[in-house]
DNA sequence: TTTTAGTATGTTATGCTATAACAATAAAAA
DNA sequence: TTTTTATTGTTATAGCATAACATACTAAAA
C-alpha cells in the first residue's frame, strides 16, 4: 500500500480514457497551447484526438488511415455547412466550399505528431515506432515506458529509479542527456 | 574518487578498439561460440569484426557497403585460388570456381547482426538504429547507453540505477521485463 | 562413403517508417 | 491592405527491415 501510494502519482495508464476524459484533455491542451503561444490547429487537434482515444499506441501510418477515412466520410470538420440556413450575404462561391484536401500524405501528420512532441501533449515510443498520449501534459520530462507485449498497454513511468539514471548519468559521468528513450517491453501484472 | 572506482566496473567505452583489442575480442567470441555450440562462420566474424574496428556505432547498410567493398575487391576469404598450381586432376569447372557472391542484399546482413545480438556479442541502439560491440559479451544482461551526438561515442552501462530501474518494474509494479531499450542521448563529458 | 536432415547464405521482392523539397494556403503582423 | 510568417498540401524518395523462396554448406545418420 505504502509502495503503492508512493508511485501512484507517477505510474499512469496511458490508455483507457473515457470520452470524458478525452474531452477535458481536449481542453486542457486547447489551455496549453493558448498559454504558450502555440496554435492549435485543428489538423492537430484531430490529431491529437486520435492519439487520446486509441487504446493502444498508435503508429503515424495508422494516423493517416484514419485521417483520411474521416475525410472522405465527413469532408471537413470545420464547414458545417449551413446549407438548411438562410443564404444571408452573399459570395458563398468559394468561402463556403472549403473543400478537405484528398489525401493524407506522411508530412501533414508527422509535422502535427512533432508539434505535439513538442507540446509535451504526446509521447513517442521509439522501440515500437508509435505514439501515446502523455499523461500530465507539462515541460519536457522524462519518463519511462512500461509496454506489454501482450494487450499492449502502456503505462508511463516517472518514478525515482527513472531520476535516479538521469542524475548518474549528469552528475557521476558528466554526461549531459538531452533526450531518453527508457522503454521496458514485457508483460505486465494483469497478463500475467 | 570512490564513486568513479565504484562504477569503474559498470561503464565502458564501446569503441576505440586498438587492433589488438579486436584480435582478442574476436577470438574470445570464437571460443564463446565454440562452448554454446553456436556456429561462428566466416560471415559472421566477418561482421562481428566490422563492428568491432568501427569508431562509431555502425547501421546494417553501413555494414552492407562495406561488406560489398571487401568481396570486390578480394574476391573470397575462402578460395585462395590455387590458379597457378598444377591443373591436377580434372573438372575444376566447379569445384574450384567458389567465387563470392556478386552483391550483399540486406538479409545477409540482419541475419548475422541477429546472430550476434543472441550470443551477446553486439548491442542494438534502437534509437539510432546502429549496433555495437558489447564490452562484456555474455549472457543476456540489461544496459544502457549514453550516445553523444557530437562525437557519436557510445558508454555502455549496466551500473546500479539501471539494476534499480529494472526491479522496480519487476517488484513494485508487477512488470516481467523481456526486452529493455535505454539509451540517453546528449553530450559526453569530454564534448563540453 | 553416401544419404539425409538441419543450418546458413544467397536472391528477389516488398513493406514500413520517416523526411526532403517545393507549392499552395491560411493566419498574424505591419 | 499588404507583407510576412506559419501551416498544410503534394510529390518524390530515403532509410531500415523482413518475407518468401532458392541454393549451398555442414554435420550427423545410415
Amino acid at each position: 500500500m505504502s509502495i503503492t501510494s508512493s508511485i501512484c502519482e507517477h505510474l499512469h495508464d496511458a490508455q483507457d480514457l473515457t470520452p470524458h476524459d478525452v474531452h477535458e484533455r481536449l481542453a486542457a491542451a486547447k489551455e496549453h497551447c493558448r498559454l504558450n503561444g502555440a496554435r492549435f490547429t485543428p489538423l492537430r487537434q484531430q490529431i491529437y484526438q486520435l492519439v487520446l482515444e486509441a487504446d493502444q499506441p498508435v503508429g503515424a501510418y495508422d494516423l493517416i488511415t484514419q485521417l483520411q477515412q474521416m475525410r472522405l466520410s465527413i469532408p471537413d470538420g470545420n464547414d458545417i455547412q449551413k446549407a438548411t440556413s438562410s443564404p444571408t450575404l452573399s459570395i458563398d462561391t468559394k468561402t463556403t466550399k472549403k473543400r478537405a484536401p484528398k489525401n493524407v500524405a506522411p508530412p501533414t501528420v508527422y509535422r502535427s505528431l512533432e508539434f505535439l512532441l513538442s507540446e509535451g501533449l504526446i509521447h513517442q515510443l521509439t522501440s515500437i515506432n508509435a505514439y501515446v498520449p502523455c499523461c500530465h501534459p507539462r515541460a519536457q520530462h522524462t519518463a519511462a515506458f512500461l509496454i506489454c507485449d501482450q494487450c499492449q498497454r502502456v503505462q508511463e513511468c516517472s518514478s525515482l529509479p527513472v531520476q535516479e539514471m538521469m542524475s548518474f548519468a549528469e552528475q557521476d559521468v558528466g554526461f549531459v542527456v538531452e533526450r531518453s528513450v527508457i522503454e521496458l517491453s514485457g508483460r505486465c501484472q494483469a497478463c500475467q
